[in-house]
RNA sequence: GCGGUCGUAGUUAAGUUGGUUAUAACGCCGGCCUGUCACGCCGGAGGCCGCCAGUUCGAGUCUGGUCGACCGCGCCA
């Protein structure tokens, strides 16, 4: 070893002892003939004092981030101690030092706020200077406790092939051209989902994997182009077997690795209640503002726009009443939310407030004095009613989004607590307008009850036996009880007018094997990015990942993706088109 | 693919109605300093104002395009 202690294990009980640290210069502060310097790890830091000449001069040759090796005698620093640093009662008085390794100036200033471009091109840098280290640690873990958890249930930890057959359903491949097969190529997976239901199929009852997933869209703050899942799937469950291992499993993570306690049973909520309140399928119930119907209110209104709606199919008026706000709230203001609705596709925002219970709106003269009261009833002094009439989707997308804009800018909720729920009985099926059909909402091994389709029931309406499982307005985990019947798939598939030759090229495997005889299972996937942003409090999928890539998927340290040689490239039977 | 914000020494920023030699702080280099801990003081070096074109007598500043970073929409079964 080149150190016999780390930079921030020093106390007072170490007095007198002959020690060796070793780390980098992170201060240096000279006064002629004494010197002191600060040397880090990524356990603390050290004050070193240099007093012998040779000490000095050795000392001030250094420059920070310099890596050094000191060797001497822990001192009390007596009258000059800080509680500034965990070492700071103490000093290295030192005797000797070795210079282990260079540096060049840091190319930033970590102290001050660096564009992300320079950072990411010197990521080793921002991981040693910044908060990405502790949170890459938070990743570590929770990966651990999820290992720990799973395994003490019976799970297996199986890896999957990353080279698999592209599926043209959901997102974009990657892929990754083949030289032996000129012109076939292999798809990096989206998610392990065949191979993990081929498991249930193999007999091996419990399976787990935090492994990588790959998919082509365009990046978010909370997307990458690369991710990891904590993938799981189980045999001879229903939903609610997987439902309360997955919240038990959720619960103990967040409690070993940042000590919060999440409720011991997560509320179940419907989507389409969830619809009908939040304007979302991943409601935030930290706080409330919940959506209201007005349509019954302004069913007979003089003012058209919102009668329309109120009557119209497919049209709805709905609200959210802000309390005691009205005052705080310049005409500016409100006009910059209508902004932000218009950015969700609503024609307009309406607003009425109560002042001297009175309401107050530009649409007073369109409105009748029933309408005024009724709405003077539903809000409080200084409350706002905001309100939307649209499209239906348009309106909960709109109010769902003003919603949580709302609470944030007006602090209504803990941002250190967690709300944990459900969200269950999601559509099996919706309607693409571009191709006139129904396609399945979830992947098409979602189980659910086909004979309601056969029973003639609106293909709208049935739902499907998925879950998801939301944290803070976040979605952190999905998944769903699967079809094991051939013959049901085969239905499902005729449902989504997926011919037999399609089935079978898309996904013939997975269907021979649930001809021999594949067990009930079912199974959730975590995006374990995602987590890890709960558990750090981050709103930057980048801050969890050590090297992340850019919002146009490019590594600003490699310089990947970067054009290959043309060997390469006639070994793979690849010729690339010039761009116009 | 679309929209928004941003791009000026190594870094972070300022830069007025378009006008002489483009500022500051931190960092870097040299010097001084015996208890600092954001040490202090003196001096110095450091610029393709992202890139290309245009308007103009004159562009860091105005216009168009382009590239890049970030945020959002589409997309992400």
């Amino acid at each position: 070893m080149l150190r016999s202690h780390s930079c921030g294990e020093l106390r007072l009980e170490n007095l007198n002892n002959e020690v060796t640290l070793a780390g980098w210069i992170t201060g240096k502060r000279e006064f002629g003939p004494i010197l002191f310097l600060v040397i880090s790890d990524r356990f603390g830091e050290t004050q070193i004092v240099c007093e012998s000449k040779t000490m000095v001069k050795q000392g001030a040759a250094l420059s920070l981030e310099d890596v050094v090796a000191v060797s001497g005698v822990v001192r009390d620093r007596g009258d000059n101690r800080t509680t500034k640093i965990t070492t700071g009662d103490i000093e290295l008085r030192a005797s000797s030092i070795t210079l282990l390794n260079k540096s060049k100036p840091m190319p930033y200033d970590h102290k001050k706020n660096a564009s992300d471009t320079i950072k990411l091109a010197y990521r080793y840098l921002d991981i040693r200077k910044s908060d990405i280290r502790d949170k890459l640690i938070v990743r570590s873990k929770a990966a651990s406790v999820v290992r720990e958890y799973l395994d003490a249930l019976g799970f297996n930890d199986i890896e999957t092939p990353m080279l698999n057959k592209s599926t043209p359903e959901g997102a974009r491949d990657f892929l990754v051209p083949s030289r032996l097969a000129s012109g076939s190529f292999y798809a990096l997976p989206q998610s392990p989902q065949i191979f993990k239901q081929l498991l249930m199929v193999a007999g091996m009852d419990r399976y787990y994997q935090l492994t990588k997933c790959f998919r082509d869209e365009d990046l978010r703050a909370d997307r990458q182009p690369e991710f990891t899942q904590i993938d799981i799937e189980m045999s001879f469950v229903d939903e609610d077997d997987i439902m309360q291992m997955a919240e038990d499993m959720v619960r103990t993570v967040f409690k070993k690795v940042i000590d919060a306690d999440l409720p011991s049973h997560f509320p179940t909520i419907s989507y389409a209640e969830s619809m009908e309140k939040y304007g979302t399928d991943a409601p935030d119930t930290r706080f409330g503002l919940e959506i209201q119907n007005l349509a019954p209110l302004f069913a007979n209104s003089e003012f058209n726009a919102f009668k329309s709606a109120a009557t119209a199919k497919g049209m709805a008026v709905k609200g959210i009443i802000l309390p005691d706000a009205f005052a705080s709230y310049s005409k500016n203001q409100l006009k910059k939310l209508e902004k932000e609705v218009q950015g969700d596709g609503a024609k307009a925002l309406s607003w009425f407030a109560k002042v001297e219970g009175e309401i107050t709106t530009p649409l007073l003269k369109f409105l009748s004095e029933s309408e005024l009261e009724t709405i003077a009833n539903m809000v409080d002094e200084n409350g706002i009613m905001f309100a939307i009439a649209d499209k239906e989707s348009t309106v909960l997308t709109a109010l769902g989004n003003l919603r949580k804009k709302l609470a944030l800018t007006h602090n209504l909720y803990d941002t250190n607590s967690f709300s944990a729920l459900w969200v269950t009985e999601f559509p099996a099926f919706e309607y693409d307008e571009d191709s006139d059909r129904w396609s399945a909402t979830h992947h098409p091994f979602t189980d659910f009850d086909v004979d309601a389709v056969e029973r003639g029931e609106e293909m709208g309406k049935i739902t499907s036996r998925a879950y998801d499982m939301v944290i803070n307005g976040h979605e952190v985990g999905g998944g769903s009880i699967r079809i094991h019947a051939a013959e049901k798939q085969k239905k499902v598939f005729q449902l989504l007018n997926i011919s037999d030759e399609e089935a079978e090229e898309k996904f013939g495997f997975l269907f021979n094997a649930l001809q021999f005889g594949a067990p009930p299972h079912g199974g959730i996937a975590f995006g374990f990015d995602r987590l890890i942003m709960l558990l750090t409090g981050t709103s930057s999928i980048r801050d969890v990942i050590a090297f992340p890539k850019t919002t146009s998927a490019s590594c600003m340290m490699s310089g990947a993706p970067a054009p290959v040689r043309t060997l390469q490239l006639s070994e793979l039977h690849i010729a690339v088109k010039k761009e116009d």
